[in-house]
DNA sequence: TCGATTTGCCTAAAGCCATTAGGCAAACGC
DNA sequence: GCGTTTGCCTAATGGCTTTAGGCAAATCGA
């Protein structure tokens, strides 16, 4: 019989295929097996378990995210960093609905701490220094940027939009534009 | 053998308490069963099946919340109903882990419609009746409230703010007020 | 190039969860 | 008190996870 040629790597791209596909709490290692056309006990050489295979997902995708939002932020700074960054945020989420939900797994607090996530938290707030906070502002409101940034997406994809006419696109912008307001007026007291 | 006394009420509200201690995607008929001391079987006369039970700690979840949040804001308005509305968000998922998560649960159309989660949509543009703000704005902002507040809280509740030492009550404080004079500059152009 | 070792995938089996069918006994209605 | 309804049970099927143990393919050393 000839080999599938089954890798870590290979598993956790296609895990994340799959999760885009069916959503990520769907993901499961039997139907990754499926996929491969190999049987269930063959992916247990490759994966400690389904945890692993979900973490490893979850951290493929953080390390994808943080990629694209470094290049959309490249050259770019005040609105215009702010900008990029959440279109490539909401942009992604929009693309790999999956793996969105993959990136925003729990992750334990080592595994964490070596992630991509570090990354994210880094590119908030350097988009913060187009504005000048000092701290406690700045930590206040580089979680509100991720609140309401998650908050939109995950709305949106839950299908929270969907009842009022007004296009979601358009509620990005003007939300976009406010916060940009926001943090300047917080700029000049 | 003596009856259980088994109600889809009764199995609603405990499974919302297992929610709580457990998460709700732990919520399980198995679990409920064995809570109840019955076998697994018995349930299916009460809920048609697992999804079934889900959605009742849903909508059990929507309706509390809507309740919680209806008396925070009876007699408030202007920022005063602002902070309150948020807190009452943010209490219940702080006290309420496992039904805010279940509150989240994507619905039907037509069962969503039939909601509480109709009066939370109806409580939020109340708020911003202060702000007098005009359409589309004031969907903008029902959909940035929504995106803040939900955000943040599932950041929080999801461990994404213990990195900092910065109080994530000061935060949530901040966050209230920017929004306050966010909505307040849109009202005056 | 061939034998030994490593490695990859398989069969088999156990446990938990969801769901359905069919049965007996408790509760209720007259 | 008797019949009907209703509640909970036993039994069985099928899916997902995980582990143990085996055979064959790939690889490496002589």
């Amino acid at each position: 019989m000839v080999r599938a040629g089954l890798t870590p790597e290979r598993l956790t791209r296609a895990g994340a295929e799959l999760a885009d596909e069916v959503g990520f709490d769907q993901v499961t290692v039997s139907a990754l097996a499926r996929r491969f056309d190999v049987t269930i006990a063959s992916l247990y050489s490759h994966l400690k378990n389904s945890q692993d295979l979900k973490t490893r997902i979850a951290l493929f995708a953080l390390e994808e995210l943080a990629d694209r939002v470094a290049a959309a932020l490249a050259g770019r700074a005040g609105k215009d960093a702010l900008a990029a960054f959440a279109d490539a945020y909401r942009d992604y989420a929009r693309e790999h609905p999956g793996r969105y939900a993959a990136a925003r797994l729990r992750l334990d607090p080592t595994t964490a701490a070596a992630s991509a996530g570090v990354r994210h938290a880094q590119m908030t707030r350097a988009i913060l220094r187009g504005y000048d906070l000092t701290e406690p502002d700045q930590t206040h409101a580089v979680r509100m940027l991720g609140s309401v940034f998650h908050g939109y997406v995950s709305l949106e994809m839950g299908g929270g939009f969907s009842h009022t006419a007004v296009d979601p696109q358009e509620s990005w912008s003007w939300i976009v534009d406010s916060l940009d307001v926001l943090l300047r007026s917080w700029t000049t007291p």
